[in-house]
Parts: structure tokens; C-alpha cells; sequence
DNA sequence: CGACGGCTTGATAAGCGTCAACTGAGGTGG
DNA sequence: CCACCTCAGTTGACGCTTATCAAGCCGTCG
């Protein structure tokens, strides 16, 4: 029941409040997730990479929009037949309500990070996430490619883009990261891990 | 296989990172939500109201902490024999991943506070929102009892004791709305939601 | 080559945080 | 019964972090 689809950079996959027809699994590339307020801020929830989920609710309107960060290939369901499967499968359904635990967990560490975290904190964290969601891919140089652009890390971290760029040079005169095209070396993961420590 | 509790102001009824022997349902009260960092910094992530549930994770350890804003009483279940109980019920399942959803959207809702809104747009969403859940628990009438302290809203909203009391001094001068002794009330609601607006 | 978009850097300013003093309500005890 | 303490909340003065505005750099692409 499931198709493949694909999705060009900058192509949108879901739009807020529009019908969710479609459940999806990201095979490769980066999609972002965000919301809009009316006049044009944009809070970005986060970033789907191969393996994620999007879409995952029986509800039947879209409560983000999502679109390609960078060319993206994806799996598709339609949320009927998806909907109607699960309501079959005690266990998938059980499975579901897990994952949607987990998630939760997630937006509340974000939640925090958010609402308490200084600038360079927040992109520490963000760093040593994108790392650890990289290697459990199979990703283990300490080079993270960071394919989104310095807007979609403001707009996730809650910052302006020349904060975000402002911190990054900070951490890199600390020799703590190297800035590289399209990305990050990073030289001293352990300082990373204290800025996103707990 | 449920059981009444009280509990007083103050009291915990989960810590973070301590067994979730627990799933509870507010009777009546309050019970504030929050995480902490490990230098004291705190994030709220809600406020339970009766008709809340709280613990319902099928994770063993709780991934927040939780005490009593006012005197509160519960309805606990232990975590295992709900656990056992959910399995056999598809249904129920199904029931707890829809709530789960639900509060995901309730959670990026907060994203986006914390992360694109000034400090007036957060109190009056804050305001709104306290208004629409009282409302839906029976209470109509547009005085709020605000029963948590203001460093609990602050710590809710991202911001300190000082802006929030300063924000509410903003909107009375305004004569959006009144501080009262315990709450708020609202004289022109219309405001607020316009403060409120995605 | 020139235009454009993404990024960095600098100068300045605003919003919110910090620190401190003050008020008022409630509780305690002499 | 009232002096005193405590604690939540408010207000003021000040300053820091981050936002805003603006200019310039660099790589890409038509």
C-alpha cells in the first residue's frame, strides 16, 4: 500500500491546515518541519531525516508544514489506509503511541532549550543532536554536514541568523569546531557536550 | 484498580528521572509540570488541570518532574498493571495515541511561544489559554483564578518573574485587564486574543 | 561577467534580564 | 493585640544578550 515519491529541494510535502492525505517515511535527504504565525515568523520543529516519520497522526489535518531541505525521497502512505491498518494491529497501534511518547519527550527537551537556554548553548545542543541522530546513521566522522541553510537553524533554535552565525564563529575562534561549506567539524566534542549538558 | 490521592501544595508526585510507578488523572487541583537544568534553571511544561493526565508513558522512568500547585487530588494507577491493561485493549490504543498526538500539537504550539513570541504575545496566549481550559472545565465567568506563583509562569513562558509582572502592570494600564488578589480579570478578552492570533 | 543567494561582520538599539528596594498580606509569637 | 518576619509581587535603575539594520564577501549560475 505504500509508494515511493520524490521530492525536489524546497518542494512542499505538507502544508498547515491543509488535508493530511499522507503519511511519509523519509528514505534519503532532509525535510524541515515548521510552523508560520500570520505575520511570516517561522518556528522550525524540527528536522526529519532518513528513517523519521512525519504525518504520524489520525487526525486529518496537517498541524505543521514540512517541505525538502535538500532533494528527499520518500515513502508515502495514504492516511486512510494507514489509519484503517493500524486500527488492526494492536501491537503497530501500541508501537505508535510509543514512538508519539517519545516525540513528546523530544518537543519538551526542545521546550527547555527554548525557553531557558542561552544563544551558545542552544547550538551546542543543537550540534552534539545532529551528531548523534548522524551517527545512529551510520555517520561517524566528527564533520557533520549541515545541509539546511543558517535561517533554518535560527528558525529552530529561536534565534536570528546572524546570532546563529555569530555563534558559530565564537565556537570556532574557541577552536571548539571548524566551519566548513555545507557544515561543521567538530574538534572538541567534549565542550560541545558541556554546553548541551543537562 | 485505581486509587485516590491527595496531595498538598508542594508536594511532588513525580521527579524526573525516578521510576514512573505512577499514571495519574487529576479529581481536582492543580499540578505544575517542569523540567530542570543542573544549575537550577527551570522550564515549565504545563499546568494539569482536573481531566488531565499525567505519567501516561509506557516508558519506565518519568521524563519530568511534577508537584502540587495547590491541594490536589488524584486518581493513580499503577504503571504496570495499565500498561497490562492498554495491551488488551486496541481500542484504548488507539485512544492514547490520539491523546498523545494531541499534546505533541499542544507542545509545538508552545515551540513557537517560546521561541518567536514576545513577552506580551506570551502572556496573553497564556491568558487565552487558561481562560479556554477553565472554560471547558465550567467555569465562564472572565476572571481567572491564576492559583500557580508568577515565577511559575514565568518559568512556563520563558521569561522571569519581573516580565511577566511588568506585562500584566502593561495590559491593566491598558485596561485589557484587571489584577486582582489569585488571578486576573479579563476586560476585554477581544485584545488578548488578538495578542493570542497565529 | 554580473546577479543573486547565503553567510559573515560591524554598528547600534531594543527587549528583556539582573539587582535592589519597597509594598502588602498572612502568619507567628511574645 | 500588635510587632515582627516572611514571602509573593511590584517597581525602578541599569546593563547584557540578542535583535535589527546595513554593508560587504564569496561561490554559483545564468
Amino acid at each position: 500500500m505504500s509508494r515511493g515519491m520524490r521530492f525536489a529541494a524546497r518542494e512542499v510535502l505538507a502544508s498547515q491546515g491543509s488535508p493530511g492525505d499522507g503519511v511519509f517515511t523519509i528514505t534519503e535527504g532532509m525535510v524541515r518541519i515548521y510552523r508560520l504565525l500570520a505575520d511570516g515568523r517561522r518556528q522550525v520543529l524540527g528536522f526529519a531525516l532518513p528513517g523519521d516519520f512525519l504525518g504520524l497522526s489520525l487526525f486529518d489535518v496537517y498541524s505543521f508544514s514540512a517541505d525538502a531541505v535538500t532533494d528527499t525521497v520518500v515513502c508515502s502512505f495514504p492516511r486512510k489506509s494507514f489509519v484503517a491498518y493500524a486500527d488492526q494491529r494492536p501491537h503497530l497501534m501500541g508501537r505508535l503511541y510509543e514512538f508519539a511518547s517519545h516525540e513528546l519527550s523530544l518537543a519538551q527537551d526542545q521546550m527547555v532549550l527554548l525557553g531557558r537556554r542561552t544563544a551558545e548553548e542552544r547550538v551546542g545542543t543543537f550540534l552534539i543532536m545532529m551528531r548523534d541522530r548522524l551517527r545512529r546513521l551510520g555517520h561517524t566522522s566528527p564533520t557533520l554536514p549541515l545541509s539546511m541553510t543558517r535561517q533554518d537553524i535560527a528558525d529552530y533554535l529561536g534565534l536570528t541568523i546572524e546570532t546563529v552565525s555569530r555563534t558559530f564563529t565564537k565556537l570556532a575562534n574557541a577552536k571548539t569546531i571548524v566551519v566548513v561549506p555545507d557544515g561543521v567539524r567538530m574538534l572538541r566534542e567534549r565542550d560541545l557536550e558541556r554546553l548541551a549538558a543537562g
